[in-house]
DNA sequence: TCATTTTTGATACGGCTTATCAATTTCAAC
DNA sequence: GTTGAAATTGATAAGCCGTATCAAAAATGA
């Protein structure tokens, strides 16, 4: 039983489900993208150029679009760059994120969100999504 | 008395500092720039061709960046385009914007904040800048 | 195997913003 | 008010990141 079965499982049903095709590539990049937490596609593209040389950079984006429309990922607009999230084994989250090094860190914080939805219904509002991002610097970075 | 005494002020002393000059442009920017609470600079320049055929983008995007560094304005990158934020008369806040007309309200929160200041510190970070957008239907929108 | 449909990879294109650069304007010093 | 160094402007090219295009290749399932 392969290290990713569960997702690949996800994946297949998606594709299923919407008459599209298991593909070499589609494997390969579910494999690289399950070992990462974030990463961009140009990123992904450099690591897999060892396995495969020929995999098209607009292959990878095409790819990482599916894993979200699959539930796998989520695209994520931190910087210049789209980050893509797996979020394959978690729930919801939002990030700290350092301005020195690029370190990414998730946090969950039930509190913030309530008061998120109290000042929505405030000004008759229903939220359907949210973006909160902490920039700063980390500890290693504040020295 | 000019009705943005005070802001052309700080755009003069800004400029003072900075070995730039003040320039009919940059007078005619900012009085339209106070005008409104956010902007994009393509609007800025539809806006402007009126009073001024010849006024570049580029010296829209230029001038609107100088706001920034100023302190006059901030860019926010809500959609596809970069909104400036008019925080001439206004402290920190933060978006509630609806998906179905694009309607933008501003709001604050400090328990919000100080949750947000809490999360960091557990975590080792300094917060310099954060990002909180709500995206939902307004109530217009939502019926 | 065969036929149909989808996918792939190379690359052109597009939206938004900044860089380039010659011509113009500002402004402080005469 | 002239002058001249320095900054600014406007037109447009370039750049970045991601998507669209399309012929060739691969996948599916009868
Ligand atoms: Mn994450
Ligand atoms: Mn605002
Ligand atoms: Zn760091
Ligand atoms: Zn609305």
């Amino acid at each position: 039983m392969s290290k990713h079965a569960k997702e690949m499982g996800v994946l297949k049903d998606h594709l299923g489900k919407h008459q599209l095709k298991f593909t070499r590539q589609r494997e390969l990049i579910l494999d690289a993208f399950l070992k990462q937490e974030h990463i961009t596609a140009e990123e992904m593209y450099h690591q897999l150029a060892r396995k495969d040389p020929h995999l098209g950079l607009a292959t990878i984006y095409r790819t990482l679009n599916l894993f979200c429309e699959a539930g796998l990922a989520q695209a994520r607009h931190f910087g210049t760059q789209t980050q893509y999230d797996n979020i394959s084994h978690k729930g919801h989250h939002d990030h700290l994120i350092c301005t020195g090094c690029g370190k990414i860190v998730e946090f969950e914080n039930c509190d913030i969100e309530r008061l998120q939805e109290e000042v929505a219904s405030r000004n008759g509002f229903t939220i359907q999504t949210h973006r909160l991002e902490l920039y700063g610097l980390c500890s290693r970075c504040r020295h």
